[in-house]
DNA sequence: GACGGGATTTGCT
DNA sequence: GCAAATCCCGTCC
């Protein structure tokens, strides 16, 4: 049996009402988890190293000021993704979280990649290069987490307990991690809340601060 | 390494 | 109008 066929059968995808909860609990429960995109032939894995959470009374979040057509996936029962452009280039992917009617997700910003790494180093534009300097700055941004795994506004919305994309848990990566914490990246506004959970030590992980 | 500007579209005031 | 949950490339140390 070839690793990949190990990592498949390792994985075992989180149950529906792990996302019911708090956006900041999710947020740190999320983080070693492996992220999954099945698109045609490809799988494309990863391990998440860091996220942020964002809540409804939160000045930072999409869903402050309520329902609007941009993030009405915000307020959907936890366990769906809500992708949005951003700065009018970028997709960033969020997973939803809370019961419905509540707007609160969680942000993908960055992963370290596992399978489909050469489609991914493709998808960010990066041709003939090591696997080494492929790897360096691959996936470690919410942007580029999107481009690399190919998620974009057409998947705002989908289920996480489908098959095209979910979030697993894998025996091949449950060691011990130090977990850090700091404001969120990139806004302006409710930066007073420490609400970025990273991955301490690992290299897919911003380069602020 | 640090800093600065440009790309480019959408949503809301 | 303008700010935005970003990234990349250039310049100047």
């Amino acid at each position: 049996m070839d690793q990949f066929t190990t990592l498949k059968q390792s994985l075992r995808k989180l149950p529906a009402d792990f996302y019911i909860r708090k956006a900041t609990a999710v947020a740190k429960d999320l983080l070693g988890k492996i992220i999954v995109h099945q698109a045609g032939k490809v799988f494309y894995s990863g391990m998440i190293t860091e996220v942020e959470a964002y809540r409804q009374n939160d000045e930072a979040s999409h869903s402050y000021r309520g329902i609007s057509k941009r993030n009405r996936v915000m307020f959907q029962e936890g366990g769906v993704i809500y992708v949005y452009l951003i700065y009018g280039m970028y997709d960033c992917m969020n997973v939803v979280t809370g019961c419905e009617g509540t707007g609160e997700a969680v942000l993908i910003r960055s992963i370290e990649p596992v399978t489909g790494i050469k489609q991914m180093a493709a998808n960010r534009g990066l041709k003939n290069l090591s696997m080494d300097s492929a790897l360096r700055g691959l996936t470690d941004g919410p942007g580029k987490v999107c481009q690399a795994m190919k998620v974009n506004r057409k998947h705002n919305g989908l289920n996480l307990m489908g098959e095209k994309i979910f979030i697993a848990e894998s025996g091949l990566f449950s060691g011990r991690m130090k977990i850090g914490r700091s404001e969120r990246i990139g806004i302006r506004k409710g930066t007073h809340l420490e609400w970025r959970y990273f991955i301490r030590d690992n290299q897919f992980v911003s380069k602020h601060k």
